[in-house]
DNA sequence: CCCACGTCCCAAAGCGCTTTGGACGAAAAT
DNA sequence: ATTTTCGTCCAAAGCGCTTTGGGACGTGGG
């Protein structure tokens, strides 16, 4: 049988009260006292029952990520990174990871569950659109959350975003700089606040130099292979064609890799390319051929953090105080040169 | 203030055991009765709390998948279409999962703690060895589990596997029948028994034909991009080259299709090729240019059938009563022809 | 010598639910 | 008319832990 409390105590001859407290560090127990009761607890396999403890004391030692099933679709590789790195921060403090996997329209009945039922102590969210229903929701149920990416929700909220904003000025105006002028972007989806952010910093850079941006250059889709190859494909067909994509994801970059290929010229010479790595350990920048120019921020790093600042949350720090935004590196490599 | 089993019982001047079992649906209440219950727990918006029905009950209502932080590295894409399936299956239960990171070396420990704090009723294991030790280590701990793979460890216990001997046999094969005599294979981790099923299968396509196998087109390693690569290149560098790849995953077959087109070959025409697919949304094989024949599989679909094997086991089913082999299509496309 | 004050420990009351073992009438059986 | 059965409902005892509110036993200062 599997022993509990009141077994430790007997065995002990202590009562639960000195036992319970000798193992989480009150000090009004001696340390006598503390290391027998430690040691045979360790010796006798004593585990103590993780759901009488989330009864007693209200905490449940657990966050809930929300996994939408649909947006998955999107999002599946960089998912499954970001949750490594929550999850390695996370698990440090014995915290479990409760993954919820949602269709786009339970998504507000599952939250409300996982809020009145007290299954997590938590939440993270990801890949908001500027007006998130979800903010509100989780406020309005007291849920304490942490949002990966930003809204224009006005309300309070905990987040760490990074500076796609930025990463894309820059690595539009560096193609502006080597003097491109037709330079195409191929977004994720246009909903998605990072990529709202990322076609405004593209803009921007267009404006700064006086150019007008051309719409037929600009794409919005899913992280795909195939939304990739199909709009750098008829994008390259336009006279005057692009010389230089931007991706939003190196899905999206092998996509337009191949149109580039299948329309018969070389990526790095006759057209360039930078596109945003979220650092996949499968999918190097590095080692393609010719290596991929980037946008280099990853995401699982962002996960371990955000993991750190749930516990923060969790530890009391106010919400307002939890902000980030990352700065995103420029790595140029051999898929980005002047035009020809 | 949130509603509790004890308010709501106020309220409608009913016990909690007349409240309780009207929720959970015995019998020993009335019809008219349970329906006033049921109307103003819904009006209140009573839900019960989760940690109490758990210490109550026992029961937990969630399952633990195991995510090994180092072996994501390999699996990271093949991980979340996974558990995408599987909480496809268990959300409608209103079961939880609960992922739980874990490096190669505290494996062990961490199922301990699940097993002994009671923090998930079942788990789910993947990418087995064949001599892998958490059957042996669970079975041990009383947890129930149903493993996605195979082991040759001679403990009853509930698993689903493909049939990757029989698929990797029939592409085989096939290449032989177009006329293929020198076949690479480009298989996942060596250790893993997948990836020895699949070995196994191939050697016997070939021992059929009275064929000898050539060690230097066989290799092994993680399913990226570049592993596919860096052997496809040295592979083609020999003489004579090979016609044909078999690859362990998509992932690794961009890397061998760069290797291919880099050595100045045409996949499909010069050059035949098989992969693995898994069925990942973003990595459409049909859309590929050429289109990639191949073995297919849905891990996603997997995981889902094992969310209801879960369920079975959960219900009482026998352990040695769970076992399913999948039967994996081959889908020829363009990728694969006769050799030059 | 007494009292205040630490120090170390304990009994018992929760946490919010399920479940056991009846109670109480009314209807059916004898 | 009395006993049985049945249909409804309830009080109270857990589930295994934390935490409150002391109690007992030195120790040192007045």
């Amino acid at each position: 049988m599997v022993m509990r409390l009141k077994d430790l105590a007997r065995e002990l001859e202590l009562s639960q009260t000195t036992v319970s407290r000798a193992l989480n560090g009150y000090p009004e127990v001696s340390e006598v006292t503390r290391r027998r009761v430690v040691e045979a607890a360790r010796r006798l396999g004593y585990r103590p029952n993780a759901n009488a403890i989330r009864l007693a004391t209200g905490r449940v030692g657990a966050v809930g990520v929300a996994l939408p099933l649909e947006r998955s679709l999107h999002f599946g590789p960089h998912m499954s990174e970001f949750l490594s790195g929550i999850g390695e921060r996370l698990a440090e403090e014995e915290i479990d990871i409760l993954v919820a996997p949602l269709d786009a329209d339970d998504e507000i009945p599952v939250h409300r569950r996982m809020a009145a039922s007290r299954r997590v102590d938590a939440v993270v969210l990801s890949a908001p659109t500027p007006d998130d229903p979800r903010v509100e929701l989780l406020t309005e149920l007291d849920m304490p959350f942490v949002l990966h990416g930003r809204t224009a929700v006005d309300i309070p909220h905990a987040w760490l975003d990074i500076d796609n904003e930025g990463a894309f000025h820059r690595a539009t105006s560096h193609l502006l700089d080597l003097g491109h002028r037709r330079i195409a972007m191929i977004n994720g989806p246009a909903e998605q606040t990072f990529a709202i952010h990322r076609e405004k910093g593209y803009l921007e850079a267009l404006r700064e130099r006086g150019l007008t941006p051309d719409p037929r250059l600009i794409a919005a889709g899913r992280f795909t292979d195939e939304i990739g190859f199909r709009h750098a494909q008829s994008m390259l067909d336009l006279n005057p064609r692009p010389t230089a994509f931007l991706a939003g994801s190196m899905m999206t970059a092998l996509g337009v890799f191949r149109a580039i290929r299948s329309a018969g010229l070389q990526l790095g010479r006759d057209v360039s390319m930078i596109a945003h790595d979220d650092v996949f350990p499968y999918l190097n920048a590095d080692n393609m051929v010719p290596s991929m120019s980037t946008t280099r921020s990853s995401i699982r790093a962002a996960g371990f953090r955000i993991g750190e600042l749930v516990l923060q949350l969790l530890a009391g720090k106010a919400k307002e105080a939890i902000h980030e935004v990352w700065p995103v590196e420029l790595v140029l490599r051999e898929s980005s040169g002047p035009p020809p």
